[in-house]
DNA sequence: TTTAACTTGTGAATGAATTCACAAGCTTCT
DNA sequence: AGAAGCTTGTGAATTCATTCACAAGTTAAA
């Protein structure tokens, strides 16, 4: 299968988004021209990034909701369940255990690690946070698919290097460091204090 | 100024991490073999991205690191201090006013928002929580640079409308979801639903 | 049935970002 | 002083992503 660009992903993510708003909302069809609108892009980028996958729309009509939604969540592997550890349940872990999103778009999260004895053994949201030292023994039995990491920078890397060990081959990273991994496995880094520079970069270099 | 791309700069946000850690270990030179090796790209591409800006190193020698530092300091904006404001103190807004690296970097969060009678009046981490009917009058008069945005999806769109006419232009966005606002007004969204749908993406097609 | 008004899917064209490749400069060693 | 060994800065080449533009298909109205 050809790549697909990670900026391509992104926007199939954002229209399954705006088909489920419209979907809730009774319509049937929608044209790439109402998508692109709702997502800032232009009608001829949603029609493109569908085309990586297949021809869905009907010309003159458009897209049937429903199935296109059908299909993104299928382009998108969201018909399964996806079971998620959280590595470290500090501010953001509990951040994270908190968000209703995951859970209503397939994602479970299974436990949440830490090595802070007064943080083991409690619940956050329903979610149990086990001993850092179980991490191996547990994922081998639950097998789960995803590791959010929520440590310190110091000790990212060296989780990636447990989960990936025991098999993990997607991470979405909240440590503000450059990690290294496998090329088999995907990681994701979200760096507040980059975006926040990013902004910075903006107000001082306007126009 | 030509436009810099948005992928540029946070590289260059990345170099400067990297630069400072090499600063608290004492080195004074370094090449960009080896700042490319740490952020997982290629010498070529760390000049180039340099190059934009000016010419900052020594052929033979490499860049200095306490100059280069400094230099992207100046270019990304962090020479000064950015005045930020927390809208919605909820599990998100808690955690980003809890995060240390923020004030390490020059952002300062005066305050936060909420609508919710049980949070107003405390505090998170030293910053008070204030009543949103207070919002316009307040900005008025501290000015903030940046408006964090932690509020329900729902909520999002009528909170960006409000800061962006008090004067705003720069906006983090943690709502899930797709916003309006003027050309002048720089917008980044993290959108933790859309990374694990990459990921979830990544997993499902992979090679 | 014909026409007008839409809309898709997609090659081709354009534009943007990355990588190549090398002249030119600096340092160290002999 | 000359040679060897690095390293930068940057046009040119390449690769990747977006936009254009239009044939072809669909619907609805006349």
């Amino acid at each position: 299968m050809k790549r697909i660009a990670d900026s391509t992903v992104r926007r199939l993510s954002a229209y399954l988004r705006f088909l489920e708003d419209f979907e809730s909302r009774g319509l049937t069809t929608i044209s790439s021209q109402e998508l692109a609108k709702r997502g800032g892009t232009t009608s001829a980028q949603v029609r493109k990034d569908l085309s990586f996958f297949g021809s869905f729309g009907k010309r003159g009509l458009g897209y049937s909701v429903p199935e296109l939604a059908g299909r993104l969540r299928e382009i998108l592997g969201l018909e399964r369940e996806w079971k998620i550890i959280i590595v470290g349940a500090g501010k953001i872990g509990a951040a994270l255990a908190h968000y209703r999103g995951f859970r209503q778009r397939g994602f479970s999260i299974v436990a949440a690690y830490d090595n802070n004895p007064e943080k083991i053994g409690r619940t956050l949201e329903g979610i149990p946070v086990r001993n850092i030292d179980q991490l191996e023994r547990d994922m081998q039995r639950e097998r789960p698919d995803i590791a959010v990491l929520s440590v310190p920078a110091e000790e990212a890397q060296s989780m990636v290097n447990r989960v990936v060990k025991v098999g993990i081959k997607a991470i979405l990273n909240f440590a503000p460091t450059q990690l290294q991994a496998p090329a088999d496995v995907t990681v994701k880094t979200v760096n507040m204090a980059m975006e926040l520079e990013g902004l910075s970069f903006a107000l001082t270099n306007r126009e």
